[in-house]
DNA sequence: ACATACGGGACACCCCGTTTAT
DNA sequence: ATAAACGGGGTGTCCCGTATGT
């Protein structure tokens, strides 16, 4: 028996992928430990507050790691290009994965808003955080504190609304559709480099 | 025993209202038919489908519910006042239920997007149909077929997206922030009366 | 599928056996169901009060079993003798099956008698409705009410911490010794036929 | 970190005490070793053995108290007045305890003379030891060999039958009758001082 | 249209014991 | 002697669908 494994980290790897596409309530205990591979006796080693602590693990992992793309993106180009980027890579994804890989925060978020405190904290710092990078910035190409804060919030929920029409229309269009007009809207209100 | 009842109607409307809050798969049969003070027995009878069927009726159901709102709003005023007010009203509605009523659909479509055809296609269905009436409300104010369909397409995102970050915020904020922008964005674009 | 099954009596009387051996704690449903040959999805149908309901009725019907043939040996013989030959059955019982086959309710008493107000109450039926026997037993032989309370409990008493003795020594000597006192005692405080 | 401790001692004394009142199976490790604030890592040191042997320590040590509480009473009395105070007793702790603490063996006795070798043989040297006090007070009284081995069983199981039935009815009367028909049979066949 | 009985299968939880490293 | 990671296996509960009868 080794000191320690990787086990852990197995298992909310696989949490994430798998909560993205099923949800919370869909997504059993079971399905998580075969998936990872990791031993099933451990769980509650690893995650003594149950599920909820390794969806909200999962969360928080998936909202870091878009985290970096978004920011990586936004310190290249100018935040119009960014976002009309961000929209056609989530397209493809979704087309990629027939329709399955969507925002992998938003179904967690809708499902346990009203029911679980921890996870629901979790889904919320994913989305604060994105939006944080998109208000930084704006303010950074000259947007005042107010124009950032409002625009950014405008953007993260058009691209948020447009995953899930995608989704459920099973269909780019949406998607493509957010993407260029958002991209023109960010072009008009933020002044270049 | 009556030749006909109101069972399966109360159903339908129970499994909406908890399908709302709870999603999909955290909503069992048990809780539907306690909830809707229905005979347990008549499940099968009246929904062969299962669990399946009832569910994609009560989206349905819900989108048809909404549509006739979105309809009556957008008869009365110009869209921009007609999204501002939408906005309004869903953050309030959130608020009181206590961040539990969002979106009628927007759970259910995330979570069986990639699972369940007739649930996903009844979601697309209610999604449709909203932005068909702010597509035609467009149109109708001088907006041309292409114009109107990708500035609703843009509108609808951003208010589902905004209730998304208004429940997972557990705030009103997005949803007020996202109705300021979308009404100018509108009165901009969209010729007056 | 038939109308109706009898797996909720073969569930029942399983776990009678098995916890008269092993308690109520180190039984499972799992046990049960399959000592029982019953099928596993049942037992939330026919006792929806759970473990708890089912090992209820489980010692009520052990208590049901013994009460008659406690009754049909008073019938026949006298006090005395009938006390014997309970003390020496049991002690027979006790050791063909290895010390497993005590009293079949005392265990779950003494596990759940600070637990479950179900489960105690049952098992304090049982032993109530064995002392009554003795009881009327008594009274029909010439003893006041007074005498007779007192004497059967006595009678209970003793047989019960002898049937723990001699499980827990495994040795039928204390059976058989207390059977011995007790005849003696009954000879001489119960009047002839 | 200090050579010595008393956590093994510590976790023994919260063994017995949660074992007297849930029995063994429905004990935990977990359990023990939080009720005595023991440390965790200790268990597989002190007690090689796992569960039984702690419970088996628990046992003889519960064993060994009341001996020594048997033995005094009965130096100081007859034992017709030593019983009936023991019964007293038994009966006030009982109810003190809102049923819980009945005999400290006979629970763990019952469930393990099937199964544990090692606890039911602790279990069995308990009751030796208890029984063996009574009866030398009796031979000490003048009782020949064979009566005070008789009588002292019986009067044993007696009162266990009687702990077992209080516990069972939630009522001290049990203990009470049984302590009143004991001490008459014990004063009659017992030669005075 | 409704009621009841029924059953396969999965659910999240947690226990107990072991193994490593202090 | 203590701490902590770890894992195999089993716990009771409950869900969803169906089959049969009224």
């Amino acid at each position: 028996m080794p000191r320690t494994s990787d086990s852990r980290q197995r298992m909310v790897r696989s949490a994430a992928q798998l909560v993205r596409r099923q949800g919370y309530a869909a997504t059993g205990w079971r399905q998580v430990v075969t998936a990872s591979t990791a031993p099933w006796g451990s769980q509650a080693h690893h995650f003594p507050g149950g599920k909820e602590q390794l969806v909200a693990e999962a969360v928080t992992l998936s909202g870091a790691r878009f985290e970096r793309l978004l920011q990586a993106a936004m310190a290249d180009a100018h935040p119009a290009e960014a976002v009309q980027l961000w929209a056609d890579v989530a397209a493809s994804e979704l087309a990629v994965s027939d329709w399955a890989d969507g925002c992998p925060v938003a179904t967690v978020a809708l499902e346990t808003a009203h029911t679980s405190e921890v996870m629901s904290t979790a889904c919320a710092a994913a989305f604060q955080s994105w939006q944080d990078v998109l208000r930084r910035a704006m303010t950074n190409r000259g947007l005042t504190e107010a124009d950032a804060a409002s625009l950014s919030m405008l953007t993260l929920s058009a691209i948020e609304g447009a995953l899930l029409l995608s989704r459920a229309n099973r269909s780019a269009e949406p998607l493509r559709v957010v993407g260029r007009e958002l991209q023109a809207l960010l072009l008009a209100r933020i002044p270049g480099p």
